[in-house]
DNA sequence: GATTAACCGAGACGGTACGTCGCGTCTTTTG
DNA sequence: CAAAAGACGCGACGTACCGTCTCGGTTAATC
């Protein structure tokens, strides 16, 4: 008896539908790329017919928009080791390893490059990084309690500059990242931190002092 | 006697429907967005017929690739003033102000989401973040030579940690970049980098020496 | 239950379309001319978009070529008035008015010059006059038979002098054909083949046997 | 239009242009056929620029029609055996080699299918034809002198009923054609001539009888 | 257990843009 | 001055993929 979780209704292979296409959608990113993402070759490897992708998707956008979310929204957990050093290098190991596969590159162009200028994707990538930028804050404001970061420390900001040099590799020059590059950034902004650097902008704290 | 440097001979002609070409192709781009770029259009802008835009270049893609190169070619001078933070200064405000108009709105996007999956725009930008960087470096090792900043210093490394911010805004987070944004990652360059935290990274190198 | 012949399945609409861009075919030929055909002129003209007719056909020739030989398919009856004479007048006089017409004359000029130069056009072309000249065969046949002709007269050679100078006229010297013309080449060959020339070519038949 | 071999004026490579292309126009119709006649694939043939030919000639049409025409000049001279038969099987044998070389088959085709739309090529078609026609009665007229064909026998009309068998089988049956064919419709000729069918049709003179 | 409504497979279609080919014109340079 | 060289406007070609639109035929929940 095939049923929806949760609407529960009349559902049935729909649901088998959308995973297929979610996965074929994926799979055809990988394999060929953003540029030769075509609705007819991603319902030919979902073992559906186009028709239904669009009876379910507004757009070849929509599709993929759908499931690059849905792939994104697996839970990255926030560490919590008691040392502010580990934490970050966490941190940023995650980001590292989440592009370091293949299905993490393509994804990685999809989002940030290829389908970038879809006002969706624009949406979903900044709501994805939000949200992980939310959900990693207590990293820092645990540490400037701890009275390991100073008073006043930006817990956005400081994120932000820990993740900023490992996507400026990814996206722009093209370097290739690894736990080398983490640890680098996490010392970077460790450095800053401490020196107080990322407490916010106030009128001209004089810096060497 | 014009002349033309890569085809050699019957210039004149040639070069204005390059140029006028070219300078349809930004305005389309910032008029209409990438997606919606076409190749009749930019003729039509650029009055002159698709055929001909297809006899000098092979592709769209080609066409874009090379506007957007020979937009991105013009010099931007490399500050000399003396003081590292303001030299640093001048440089993440350059940045800034190249994204910050229209213009260069729409060329970003399409640099660095658009068009950004073809190899050769992939390609020209790092060429020409590459090419800066070098440019660049000099400010950093007058800097290190002044004994302003700790010997050992890399200066690639300390101008991406300036530059990150700045592009993570750009592209992913989407927040307004001004002068402040600037001014921000300097900070925090500078004190990552008196720390000594964007030296080349030793295996622990041990503090008493 | 409608079904196509060819494809088997989901017609109706299918046929209406092939029909259609047909007539707009034949029609384009006869108003402008084979050297004026367009392909986008004939889906207009069927209500049809352009690449709808290329997905039922693979060139422009090949519209026409299919366009001609359902025209051509129409099955002119052999007449049969029980005298040789009447049967070939009859038979002359209907090469003669098939195209005399404005729209005979465009199928002409296109079969004949136009787009003679296309293989399946030459073929179609030996196929329509190869199948008149077998199923007219019986009214030479039968008039041996009679003994109105010759012993071992040979049909297809009667047939063809039948209709050569008809053809002459239109190909070539663009004379106006009319049924005098008809008439008239009726009784060269009535006289020919009385006197026994249009039986096989043997070496020489003694005539004193 | 610039010069001629009448005008005789300041001529020079002129001429030699003039033979030069129509040569290569005539080669390039025999290698490649009428439907990849190229003013580029000519003039490159005869090793001259493309604006060249378009000096001299306003269309590739007029190129092809001159250059035919200038071919199809030369005089082949009407036989004068004496003997009507011997005659009449000249002038059907050399209608049937003009056209039995390769270069006869090219040119066939191009001034009898491919190019026949075009009214210069029409009427350089009738002109030649109607040429020889006038130059070859006097091989009729002869014979009706001496007695071998009835008072009254049309020159021209014998003489389209010799040629139009053979026509026929080369514009539209695409059977061979070979010495055997010319005296075949040698016999046929002569049968209805003797026979007083090839005079003019006045009302109904009765054959049989 | 039959009915019925939702969904799916199949495939043609209108439409936009692509990149290509050949024509005939024009301008500039060379002999 | 004519020819070489080559870009250009132009019109048509044939292709790819988009998203839409019937049609039947299943399938699964409801009566």
């Amino acid at each position: 008896m095939p049923s929806d979780s949760s609407t529960g209704r009349p559902v049935g292979r729909g649901a088998k539908v959308r995973t297929a296409v979610h996965a074929a959608t994926l799979a055809e990113l990988v394999d060929k790329g953003y540029a030769a993402l075509t609705v007819e070759n991603i319902a030919q490897r979902a073992g559906v017919h186009k028709t239904t992708v669009y009876r379910r998707w507004k757009d070849r956008e929509s599709l993929l928009t759908d499931a690059l979310a849905e792939h994104m929204a697996t839970d990255i957990p926030v560490p919590d080791t008691g040392a502010l050093e580990t934490d970050l290098r966490a941190l940023a190991r995650s980001i590292v390893q989440a592009f370091n596969s293949p299905a993490g590159q393509a994804i990685l162009a999809a989002m940030f490059t290829g389908a970038a200028h879809l006002p969706e994707i624009a949406a979903a990538r900044r709501h994805v990084f939000d949200d992980r930028l939310a959900r990693a804050q207590p990293v820092v404001t645990r540490a400037v309690e701890r009275g390991q970061l100073p008073e006043g420390t930006d817990p956005a900001e400081l994120l932000k500059t820990l993740a900023a040099p490992i996507y400026l590799r990814l996206l722009i020059t093209a370097e290739p990242v690894d736990e080398a590059t983490a640890d680098q950034t996490v010392r970077v902004t460790l450095a800053a931190a401490r020196a107080g650097a990322l407490r916010p902008v106030r009128d001209d704290p004089p810096v060497g002092e």
